[in-house]
Formats: structure tokens, C-alpha cells, sequence
DNA sequence: CCGAGACATCGACAAACGTCGATGCGTACC
DNA sequence: GGTACGCATCGACGTTTGTCGATGTCTCGG
């Protein structure tokens, strides 16, 4: 149950009428997982990455945090869909899941351009 | 405290360059109060009013939920900046705060169009 | 086969969160 | 003034979350 296949389409948050509580709460948990400053910095981090991926090892290095911690952050963006895993040797690539974050944009994309 | 001045630009997630943590402790907040699926309707339904605001009688009357509940959820998010509070004789007021959805909304922007 | 290194998992703990019932505070109407 | 109503606040509760140290699992090199 660890990726997501449905997560795409959304009713952005302004399209005139308003998001369903099943939508809600499927959209919820996607923003659930962004909402922490640690685990934005990863993703950010990775989705900066020339390769677009980044290890693990690396990852550890920029934050002042235990080896668990940033295991289990990781492990929280991957189990909702937003981090792609790979497992290269002894070393593992976390990759952005560019689908996932397109979800999210779409949210709030038609919301932006709100009355002025 | 309850309204956020420079709540405005930040990196976007995938810019070339990864957000910095100062700036990443500033989007989270914003992301935590949009973080759960009964705040995420109460957004949708008043941006999604034809007047842009909506009375939380009419709000409490969509959820299934104590009008405790949702007063707190109001509050979470009016004291992230996301909604504006205006109280007219007994009722009162919530709108939606374009600027804070815009810098949300910028966050995952640029990201959307990561590498195919 | 054995040791070392890279990650994941486990168990624990304090802090934060979502929800509720009860109560307080304004405002309007009789 | 009294009463009814709309909304906020308070106190309490079970649950979830972020963090850690310790331990497990896998992979590689000797």
C-alpha cells in the first residue's frame, strides 16, 4: 500500500464549486507529508539534484538530525506517493515522483488567480 | 501574531536550487494548516462561495462535526494567514487570503515541470 | 567467513493534534 | 432587562507525530 496509483486530478481549490470530503481526504494526505520543514527540505533537495535523484547517504549529511530520523521522514514521502525508491548497491536513491507534485500544484494552481 | 506579513515568495521546490531550512520552516506552517482533509473543505468551500467569504454558520452546517471543531479549524487557519476574519453583527465572516495560497501555490509551480 | 558500512525497523517518549462537552462573550430581538 | 442565538474559548481526552538510541538486514571487500 505503499504507492499510489489515483492520485492524480483534483478539483483545484477555486474552481467554483467546492471539493468533495472524499477528494478532501484524498488530496489530505499528500500535504500531510509536505507539511514539515525537515521533509520539505528533502524533497526540495532532491528535486534540486542535477540527477534529479539523491542518496541517502548525502541527504544525512544536510541535516542535524540521526541517520532513524531522516529514514523514517524518507519513508513518509515515499509511503505517500511523492518519492520514488531505488536501491543501487549498497546505496539508495530517493527520486521526486514528479506525478505526485503535479497533483498538489493542480490544487492550488486555478486557486492563485483568485479575485484581486 | 495571528496575521503573517512576509508570508510571500520562497523558492520554488524544484528551482536549480534547494530552499534553504529558514525558508522551509516559513512555507510549513502554511502547508500544516492546509494538512487535513476537514481544513482543505473549509478553504474549498469559501473560495469556492460566489462571494469569496462565507458565514461558519453555513460552514458548520457541512460537517458532521462540533461547532467547537469547526471554530478551531477556523482558527488554525486564520492564524496561519490563509483566511481573513470579518465579524458582521452575529455572524461572522471567513475569506480566503489570495496571497497566502498564491505563495503556496508558487511553492509547487515551478516543480510541476520537473524531467518527464 | 567475517567485519564494516549503509539503511531500515523497533520501542520509547514527549509534544502536538483533532475532537468533544461545557462555558463564556456579544449581539439582536422581544 | 431578559432571552435566544452565533461564535469563541476552555479543559480534557485519545491519537498521531517527530525524534532518538538500539538493533536488525543487506551488501561489499578482504
Amino acid at each position: 500500500m505503499t504507492s499510489d496509483a489515483g492520485l492524480a486530478c483534483c478539483t483545484p481549490l477555486a474552481t467554483g464549486a467546492a471539493m468533495s470530503a472524499a477528494q478532501a481526504e484524498q488530496v489530505a494526505p499528500l500535504l500531510k507529508a509536505l507539511a514539515d520543514s525537515v521533509r520539505l527540505r528533502l524533497v526540495s533537495l532532491i528535486a534540486a539534484s542535477p540527477s534529479g535523484e539523491a542518496c541517502v547517504c548525502d541527504l544525512n549529511d544536510a541535516f542535524d538530525l540521526t541517520q532513524a530520523t531522516i529514514s523514517h521522514h524518507l519513508k513518509v514521502l515515499h509511503s505517500a506517493g511523492l518519492l520514488d525508491r531505488d536501491k543501487r548497491g549498497v546505496w539508495v536513491y530517493y527520486a521526486v515522483r514528479p506525478a505526485a507534485l503535479a497533483a498538489v500544484a493542480n490544487l492550488f494552481d486555478t486557486a492563485a488567480l483568485a479575485p484581486a
